[in-house]
DNA sequence: CGGTATCCGTACAGTAGTGTATGGTACCGG
DNA sequence: CCGGTACCATACACTACTGTACGGATACCG
């Protein structure tokens, strides 16, 4: 039968509520009502909402650390003749930022989830920061301006007004003047 | 007697919460026992929660847009040799930024506090706009840079890692020399 | 001094979610 | 074909919070 679920599909099925919804929607029963099961079903994969709530932390921090980080990567060896860092830009501030808000603002509310945000943000920013020094910047500077990229990102990311497109342009077209070398 | 609470008393201490614990603690029961009365107080100046709620907001519209302008402001004229570009950024970037959290968190789960955060943050927007353009930034330079320190401060405000002072006044060195004219 | 408005406590009913116990069903290996 | 395992439904007890009804206290005011 295939109409089984697996411990997998409520983790995958969390992290689209997650982005929809918030970590407030993450609960048993409503989870259970909208994927059309009992929470029969969860309480025979999960122990409780606590490890649960682990489960797609972990699912999370490897679908994010990764993500952007491997796009760059495919684009340096496939499209040698771009910048990695307007590549980094591209790609972080075009992808849907959904799943990103609700993690961050989950983790203003529970120490598991900020665990998880420190974790990734230690991994982008050392990424940024590597790609800068490979860009050719002093270490100090590299590491100032990874920095400032870092939050600027987060700040879009985070920011709850859609720019409209021409002034997201200009500015990321500024930012990326500004501190590129 | 002076032990009776207003309406005003209820919203302080929700702003206090608010910055302690996120809005998941925003709820009558418990704020009612962490006060020392029954919900019964509650229930009288407010006609339900969301109505506390919007009090809540409301309150914090008030005093997160005008504090750090006046501040600015204040420096301006009591201190003028000192760039108030560079005022902004020592006063935002060393404010207690708990509350600015989580009103943002709950921003993500809810449309008022969204609503709430939008407003000011376009108000805020627009002063930092206001300030390069004095600073003597041409018209589409100044809306850029000005998004630019906009998303660098919420990156930091949101980031969950307390940066050493080092790397944070580094990076704030380097983020003035790099948008000032 | 009596009355009234303000403020709060208490008791109740209702709702939403948790976790458990138990039983049912389908499929698989022997 | 039969026992066992994996998966799920149902029913129950429990907790946390909401909102309301009502009654008590307290201060102020005429």
């Amino acid at each position: 039968m295939t109409d089984q679920l697996s411990a997998q599909d409520w983790v995958d099925f969390g992290l689209k509520t997650l982005a929809k919804s918030g970590f407030t929607a993450l609960k048993a029963e409503p989870l259970a009502k909208a994927m059309g099961v009992s929470r029969g079903s969860f309480y025979w994969h999960f122990a409780d909402i606590g490890a649960y709530h682990a489960a797609v932390l972990t699912r999370w921090r490897e679908v994010a650390t990764e993500q952007i980080i491997a796009g760059v990567e495919a684009a340096k060896t496939t499209n040698r003749d771009e910048d990695p860092l307007a590549v980094l830009l591209k790609l972080t501030f075009g992808s849907k930022l959904a799943l990103e808000r609700a993690v961050r603002s989950w983790a203003a509310n529970d120490a598991r989830a900020r665990a998880a945000v420190v974790a990734v943000d230690r991994r982008r920013l050392d990424y940024i920061e590597d790609l800068l020094k490979q860009a050719g910047l002093a270490g100090d500077i590299a590491r100032a301006r990874a920095q400032i990229l870092f939050w600027a990102f987060f700040g879009y990311a985070l920011s709850d007004q859609p720019l409209p497109a021409e002034k997201q342009e200009a500015a990321l077209t500024e930012l990326f003047r500004i501190v590129a070398p």
